[in-house]
RNA sequence: GCGGAUAUGGCGUAAUCGGUAGCCGCGCCAGACUUAGGAUCUGGUUCCGAGAGGAGUGGGGGUUCGAGUCCCCCUAUCCGCACCA
């Protein structure tokens, strides 16, 4: 019988569908496991082959762990809401519902050919309200409650209000926007609004003026991750910093939590390293200096992480947005610090981070009191303190600060050295090129610090300023909140109203708020949401949420927030809601998240480390500290799958004769041709078919060719996958043409999971023979099967495939799996191996990552069921036990020589092996080995 | 600038521990079968050399009986962050 792929995979998908193989029960006696794969944002390109491969490598696993007597819990399911749907939807002028409904299904059609085991009952779209119902009452708990510092975790805030009306701020530890401090005298005197103000200051969800990365193309807001370099992720348009009304989530709260739980998760050390960076705890002292010559005391706060060289501070250093500069400001230099303050105010995000280099800044005319030396130190005015750092005003160390150093240079200023790179090496910093900035080393000139370490000098001084009573020591994060709102209308709406300009959460049991129909809902260039435009909604949904129906009258005709969540919101907890997809009363039941815990491994890109990976951590967090997680780290173990890029192909025309097209090897020089990009489908293995790229373009018809060998050979280049470069491969095509299993084997084959690769098809054919002759090995033996016992021969084939599929899955290291089963079928097909009882093993050995093949020779087989219910096969070691010398050496006087053998072999049998060698004897002379050391599992060293 | 990773034949890669470098696949070469094409099968294929032999895992040094693997320095490429005090 022929391998018909077309006819097993289509037959063994719809079996699947209709008996529903994949569905997964919450509870039982089987010991659980969760895959999770990110779950794509439905584009309307449709999956390329880079999607499917993370996918098939989780698919793989989930079926291997299946095998192995797991419960295993495998979803899927679609991010959406967010930009990009939109951006597509506004391109096709096509309503985002609309268009997205579509890519969904698309993306269905194409999941499902490709074969996973995803339990599709448990599906969640972002966008559907029962899905964002919890997104939005997600929103409403963290608007409930504030981070307490002391408790390490959030608390309501109604504890809050019942310890504001008790004591006031006095020994309050809590995360805030602005630190505050007021009595319970107070508190009780104050309004109900003024009391609100008050509360927003410290809730997780909270509502504050920030300054805020605007993108006026895309008329919306975005968080730090989804700008890079001054520019919008989606779409790469310019961005500005803006001072906007937003809500954000109080994610810093959780930095010091974020960075710790690192320690727990099995990730990857890079991506470990990229939420570290991006979290960047950094210790150092927070320290007050008074400015010179005030009588109200005026001081200011500085953060810094080299407290050691406060004995060589020269100037200080304000950013343009610091509010003390209106006051210290001298009459003198009033309009020089103005016209700076505007001119760096203008200066666009992209502008500032390009011009880096560039020196700017201003002196205020005001002086600050060094607090340790009593000098008078003049302030200036610099944009290279950022106001989202620290205080937005530092120190200025120039002689071991390199920035500080280019500064001092460019003006003018004083450098004073104050640590030596050895003992006592002081020299003039006039002559300096560049500033010491090492932490190792010793402080000179520095008062009672003179002759310390660089670390004890640090400590010295902190203490020091500590008994002061001038400042403390401190640890500042470079994580900022997360702003919350986007002027878009693909989003959830914010489950929040207004009275008097006072934000309020709507009752849970209204939710969810339901996005309404919009005819228009393009973004405005002026910032207004797009939501704006339903009043009819507005009205509704006012009228049925608010229980307040005072509020609903002419006066206030949009008391409801009107921005739309951004698109990580619905992705920070969908883990959890696969758990339970269909429950109605709550996120997730405590049966649910009791039963499967947290994520055991999940499989995605890296480009997430910054984004999702992070919110979705805090998420998670947040819940646990709700009681409603019950683990504090959502995803045990992360793999990255690596990017898949594209591979360009080209043809060379030349440039004397616009109809001569030169084959790669023919050309003698490169500046002769012209590359032209041509679309990958018509080349195989960079040759070109002729025929086909005449019919291409009219202007290629009557194309001519300098061959080689007969043939035109393309070049190729690894590029970025985009249809404007014709190197797109849509798995469909593949899928058509090779089949399922086929992709899904050369997908894995191509190379390690976890590695960037471009993709490229010169393989496919090898893999594809692979499994014909795969299915030959059981076609034959099923016509006619061999009589009798196995030999040997073949129990050591199938152990040793058996043993290595084993590790190799274990470890993710799927491209070996492939290899494996090729030696296997080689070995097989040599030794002419008929014995079904060899050949069954197989079958469900190579189920995981062809499953439509395995399924259909399990079923020829003579199996009823289906082969995801087999049991893994067991590897039985006594089938390879093999001896071998490897490297006899002699040193020392003595003897040693390193064996090799099996797993299980005994020492006294090592001996006796090592003896019964001719070699062996001559080494050992005859006499009996003193010492017998294993070193690793299977090489022994002997010392004689 | 800081941080992380990677570097092996013509190509993708393999070598769980330090133990015969190059498994498996592509491509290429030769052959068998075939009217032909396709499919399938067999043998060969790191480089230099006719051969004996020699060289060889980006470059240089080190540890070791033994290094692709461990340590130090350098180079190149990729990724992340980037005036973060």
């Amino acid at each position: 019988m022929e391998y018909d792929f077309r006819a097993i995979e289509s037959r063994w998908q719809k079996s699947w569908r209709e008996e529903g193989i994949y569905r997964v029960e919450n509870g039982g006696d089987r010991p659980h496991y969760y895959v999770l794969d990110m779950f794509p944002y439905p584009s309307g390109a449709g999956l390329h082959v880079g999607h499917p491969l993370g996918y098939i490598a989780s698919d793989i696993f989930s079926r291997y762990k299946r095998l192995q007597g797991f419960n295993v819990l495998h979803p899927m399911g679609y991010d959406a809401y967010g930009l990009p749907a939109e951006q597509y939807a506004i391109q096709t002028g096509q309503h985002p519902a609309l268009t997205t409904e579509q890519n969904i299904r698309r993306y269905r059609e194409q999941l499902d050919k490709i074969g996973f085991s995803f339990d599709w009952s448990r599906e969640v779209r972002t966008c559907d309200p029962r899905y964002y119902k919890w997104t939005q009452w997600t929103f409403i708990q963290l608007f409930g409650h504030y981070y307490d510092r002391a408790a390490d975790k959030a608390l309501p805030i109604a504890a809050l209000e019942e310890r504001f009306a008790r004591q006031g701020t006095e020994g309050l530890e809590a995360a805030c926007t602005e630190p505050m401090a007021f009595t319970a005298a107070e508190w009780n005197a104050w309004d109900e609004p003024r009391r609100r103000q008050v509360l927003m200051n410290y809730r997780l969800a909270y509502l504050a003026d920030t300054a805020v990365n605007w993108c006026p193309e895309l008329g919306t807001v975005l968080a730090n991750d989804e700008v890079v370099g001054g520019l919008s992720v989606r779409g790469g348009y310019p961005v500005e910093r803006k001072l906007m009304r937003q809500w954000s989530l109080r994610i810093s709260a959780y930095a010091q939590r974020l960075v710790d739980g690192l320690e727990q998760v099995d990730w990857t050390d890079s991506l470990k390293e990229i939420q570290r960076n991006w979290i960047g705890r950094s210790e150092g002292a927070a320290v007050w200096f008074p400015v010179s010559g005030r009588e109200d005391g005026l001081s200011f706060e500085i953060f810094t992480t080299r407290p050691d060289t406060i004995f060589g501070v020269t100037f200080m250093v304000l950013c343009p947005e610091h509010e003390l500069i209106a006051t210290i400001t001298t009459e003198a230099q009033r309009q020089q610090v103005a016209d700076y303050v505007a001119w760096a105010k203008n200066r666009s995000e992209r502008e500032r981070q390009a011009e880096v280099k560039r020196v700017s800044g201003v002196f205020s005319g005001a002086y600050a009191v060094n607090p340790l030396t009593e000098e008078k130190i003049p302030i200036w005015v610099s944009d290279y303190v950022l106001a989202g750092y620290g205080t937005g005003a530092i120190m200025a160390v120039p002689a071991h600060d390199s920035r500080d150093f280019a500064f001092a240079r460019h003006f003018g200023l004083p450098i004073r050295q104050v640590v030596a790179a050895e003992k006592d090496a002081v020299s003039d910093p006039s002559t300096w090129t560049e500033s010491l900035d090492s932490k190792s080393g010793w402080a000179v000139n520095s008062g009672f610090a003179t002759g310390m370490k660089v670390k004890e000098a640090m400590k010295a001084v902190i203490d020091k300023i500590e008994e002061m009573g001038i400042g403390r020591r401190t640890v500042n994060y470079r994580l900022r909140d997360a702003i919350f709102s986007r002027q878009r209308y693909w989003g959830e709406p914010f489950p929040v109203y207004y009275k008097q300009g006072v934000a309020y959460t709507l009752p849970e049991e209204c939710l969810p708020l339901e996005l309404p129909e919009v005819d228009d809902f393009k973004p405005t260039a002026s910032g207004e949401p797009p939501l704006g435009h339903a009043k009819r909604w507005a009205w509704d949904e006012v009228k049925r949420c608010v229980v307040d129906k005072s509020l609903v009258d002419e006066a206030t005709v949009f008391p409801l927030e009107l921005s739309t969540m951004p698109g990580f919101a619905g992705s920070s907890g969908y883990y959890l809601r696969y758990m339970d997809a269909h429950n109605d009363e709550a996120y997730f039941s405590p049966e649910a998240v009791g039963y499967w815990q947290n994520v055991d491994l999940y499989v995605g890109g890296a480009e997430h480390g910054t984004g999702h990976l992070i919110y979705a951590r805090f998420w998670n967090k947040f819940l646990f500290d709700l009681g409603l997680a019950v683990k504090d780290e959502p995803f045990k173990k992360l793999i990255n799958q690596g990017m898949i890029q594209g591979r360009s192909n080209f043809v060379y025309r030349s440039k004397q004769d616009n109809g001569l097209f030169i084959s790669k090897g023919r050309i003698k020089n490169m500046e002769e041709v012209t590359p032209i990009h041509v679309d990958i489908n018509m080349v195989d293995n960079d040759v070109l078919d002729i025929e086909r790229f005449r019919r291409w373009r009219p202007e290629f018809a009557e194309a001519r060719f300098e061959l080689e060998e007969g043939k035109y050979v393309c070049g190729w280049e690894v590029e970025k996958m985009s249809k404007s470069m014709f190197n797109v491969q849509n798995p469909d095509d593949l899928v058509d043409r090779y089949g399922a299993d086929t992709l899904r084997l050369y997908e894995m084959f191509l190379g390690p999971v976890e590695q960037a690769k471009p993709w490229d098809t010169n393989g496919i054919e090898g893999v594809h023979r692979f499994l014909k002759k795969f299915w030959r090995l059981f076609d034959s033996a099923l016509e006619s099967p061999a009589e009798g016992e196995p030999s040997a021969e073949e129990m050591k084939v199938l152990h040793q495939t058996i043993k290595r599929v084993t590790d190799d899955v274990e470890r993710f290291s799927f491209n070996t799996v492939v290899s494996t089963f090729m030696i296997c079928a080689n070995q097989l097909g040599e030794l002419r191996c008929r014995h079904l009882e060899v050949l069954e093993p197989l079958a469900v050995l190579i189920a995981p990552l062809a499953p439509h093949i395995a399924e259909e020779l399990w079923h020829r087989l003579g199996h009823d069921g289906s082969v995801c219910d087999a049991r893994w096969p067991q590897f039985d070691g006594r089938w390879l036990v093999e001896s071998k010398v490897k490297y006899p050496v002699q040193f020392n006087g003595k003897m040693r020589f390193t064996v090799e053998l099996a797993a299980d072999c005994t020492q006294q049998q090592a001996l006796d092996i090592i003896k019964s060698m001719p070699e062996g004897q001559k080494w050992l002379g005859g006499a009996e080995p003193k010492k017998v050391i294993f070193v690793p599992k299977k090489i022994i060293n002997i010392v004689c």
